[in-house]
DNA sequence: ATTTTGATTAAGAATTTGTTAAATCCGCCT
DNA sequence: AGGCGGATTTAACAAATTCTTAATCAAAAT
């Protein structure tokens, strides 16, 4: 059950030959990418299909690429995109003129094409913000969701696949309580009708497998269960 | 009513004219910094205090800058407090090392201090956004709708889910009186046929949880109920 | 002063969650 | 196909907490 990825980025880059090696370079780290030698064609392009992050050379032919950041702050439905500047201009006053326009990021020619990708990843992780952390430590606990497996202790905790998927969910929503019918949502299926105490149980097991550890899990009556360390 | 501040930076930092520096620039921009010259002392502090950023130096005596993002990243508490990698170390490998951890950014030194505030901003702006997290904030009582959390002067007030809902509902409609079946309605649900005095009742328990901050919770003679400041 | 509306109190009813044990399901092996 | 063993679900009951009611008291309005 899948989020969607946020694969999906707009380039408006007026030289071809860096718009193309920046296509490919991400292209093949499996971005969608759309490139754009105008700003006009983008602005076409977004008001058909909102990418996940866009990435503007600042100078070109039609437009100044300010602007279009201007224009996608302005629009609230498109105001939550990320930004990242690619730009041939170093001046100081530039880049802080780019992040006062709510810039994510700001890239310099001539640029690794690595660190571009490693930049892009990091604003994106961060739009997204979800299951990256592969292992979470918790006290004396470990998950490691990648692997599927728990310790206590160091001491391997055997999981059920139900209780491992219980966990795994109420940790990725940390703090917040998770409902049972979220949870059976979740864990199970959208379509799965599922009685509630069955999830009782397996929090019980899983409390119970835990040992000490299990107090992070709490109930919050009315609501559901959380996993909080206070 | 405001929705929090996202000011407070922990900077890890053994250079101390590099640290006061950094310290000194973010503070006049109204942040609160606490700076450590070690790692140790920094992983004392994050126990007690959640900071809203980290700024690490990736050179430190006693760990590794790297260790600290990745102690971050793996607790589920922290997991989402964005980093920024302050240091003198230029190699690529180093760069990418720090975005695969999570970094949220990566500053080389020497850098323009403007330029960190604008990094700094454009880190936590983005982090921001992504915090949804309705909390509403009124004197020292603090609503989280998300935790299903109510804390008065930092100490939790521990509500019914009734009497969360009727809080959450006034809140919601905050300096309007809201009327007993209108309550009734939404917290219990439209068919619900309940006594209006259940209603006084829970109010009654509210307020007595709320001890000082009972005063917020007005009742509007003839009609029912409102939360207002004045 | 009387009436109306809200506050307070306490107790029983109702709901929600915890726990246990047994029943059922399911993949896997022979 | 039949049987095995772990995993999952159901069901029933116990325990804990919350909700509602009703009775009485206090305050405000007429």
């Amino acid at each position: 059950m899948d989020r969607g990825d946020f694969r999906k980025i707009f380039l408006i880059e007026d030289d071809e030959d860096i718009g193309f090696a920046v296509k490919e370079a991400l292209s093949s780290k499996g971005f969608e990418v759309y490139h754009f030698l105008r700003a006009t064609e983008f602005f076409r392009a977004v008001e058909k299909e909102k990418p996940d992050l866009v990435i503007i050379d600042i100078m070109l032919p039609d437009f100044d690429g300010f602007r279009i950041a201007r224009f996608l702050r302005n629009r609230p439905d498109l105001s939550e995109i990320p930004i990242i500047f690619l730009t041939a201009k170093i001046s100081e006053e530039d880049k802080l003129r780019g992040f006062e326009l709510g810039a994510d990021d700001y890239i310099t020619k001539p640029f690794s094409v690595k660190e571009l990708i490693a930049r892009v990843n990091a604003v994106l992780r961060r739009a997204n913000r979800e299951k990256n952390s592969k292992v979470f430590k918790v006290d004396g606990l470990e998950i490691d969701i990648e692997k599927v497996e728990v310790t206590a202790d160091g001491k391997e905790v055997k999981l059920t696949p139900s209780e491992f998927k219980i966990l795994k969910f109420l940790i990725e929503n940390y703090g917040k309580p998770v409902s049972r019918d979220k949870l059976i949502e979740k864990v199970w299926g959208y379509d799965h009708d599922a009685y509630d105490r069955t999830v009782d149980v397996h929090i019980k097991h899983l409390r119970d497998k835990l040992g000490k550890y299990s107090k992070y899990i709490k109930t919050v009556r009315g609501f559901g269960y959380k996993f909080d360390l206070t």
